[in-house]
DNA sequence: GTCTATAACAGGATAGAC
DNA sequence: GTCTATCCTGTTATAGAC
């Protein structure tokens, strides 16, 4: 249990990949074990034994997924860097994530709705919840200040949440709406960086 | 097959309102065609009396949703209002819809991504594919003229699209992470009207 | 740990009576 | 048109040999 750590790490490790591929892109009801198998290289009975049921399995990727999508950027909120440096980071940072994982936020958004309200937010920020509210605080003191005009802070961080998920949410859309290949995609995406925190800029700043 | 047309309506009319519900909560993978027969108040042979297949029954779910979701703009895309006036309206319009569908942009946007670069969109927008780039001429004309600060039209676009649905996408999440209800999230999404336009304003407006 | 073979079951689809 | 009963395929899960 301590000895073969490294032949368990190999095979688990590839099952794991293997398996959030097929999750994120099938989603839990569309993923086949079978799938899985094959993408790992292996076979079904395998998979049970290192992960008993399909359930425990996505539950795994699941779980790692949204805590890479959500509140990685707890520290960003937390930290001590001026509020429009703060914004910059975060456009910048989300994008780059999603650029490299365009699966990811339909995937957790898609999986999140069926669990819902449920106690499901407590695992995943053991404790540590999203400093949400500094930021918040941070955004209230701005426009106390008269540094920015008056915006309450929900509608703030949710246009520049949006701006930086949404189209990747949107892709198939994006695509075909307006014409553009895997390519184009991604230096659109590129391109938002800058023009994103410029419109936010823009729309804030006295 | 004229005559009985009363009693089919009523029957195909539940069969399609249990389906809807049902497809849109729980995607094409997820549903189940015991829970749409229990929905409707029939059973299982009935539903493939009338439509044959899930398949089936998922196209004419899907493609109303979709139609729903996505065209009905082309004609505000096309119309002759003033930049602004039409930006309003696109906002406030979208965000109406979502108010009373709340699982649209999730569902369309998720099944689509299974589709993706299919010949899907031609039978989506039969010949009249949204104008957008009415919109796009109307943006960089505004921009000409020193109406509005330099910006492409398709990022422009993003953004107002993204800051109207996004919200309804990540409703969970901003459900828990703002701590917020049902009621008070409807609210905030009434809110967004005024505010999202207002935000575009500020931000492109000399 | 890894495999093959098979059990167990869920869920979509059909037959046939009414 | 609508129902009950049943079939049948695909998929998860387990048994047991190596």
């Amino acid at each position: 249990m301590v000895e073969n750590k490294n032949k368990d790490q190999n095979t688990e490790q590839k099952i794991l990949e293997a398996a959030k591929a097929v999750f994120l892109e099938r989603g839990l009801d569309g993923a086949r074990m079978q799938d899985i198998a094959d993408k790992a290289g292996i076979n079904k009975a395998l998979l049970h034994y290192y992960f008993r049921s399909k359930d425990k399995l996505f539950d795994v990727i699941f779980l790692e997924a949204a805590a890479r999508f959500l509140p990685q950027l707890g520290e960003l909120f937390g930290s001590d860097l001026p509020l429009f440096e703060k914004i910059e980071k975060f456009v910048h940072t989300y994008i780059d994530l999603l650029q490299e994982n365009p699966h990811l936020p339909l995937f957790v958004l898609n999986e999140m709705q069926k669990v819902d309200g449920k106690a499901f937010f407590e695992k995943l920020w053991k404790g540590k919840k999203p400093a949400v509210h500094i930021l918040a605080k941070q955004i209230d003191q701005a426009v106390k200040e008269g540094l920015i005009r008056p915006i309450r802070p929900v509608h703030l961080l949710l246009n520049i949440v949006s701006m930086s998920i949404f189209p990747f949410v949107a892709r198939p859309i994006v695509k075909m709406g307006w014409g553009v290949d895997d390519t184009q995609f991604r230096g659109l995406m590129e391109e938002r960086k800058k023009v994103v925190v410029q419109f936010v800029l823009d729309s804030i700043r006295k």
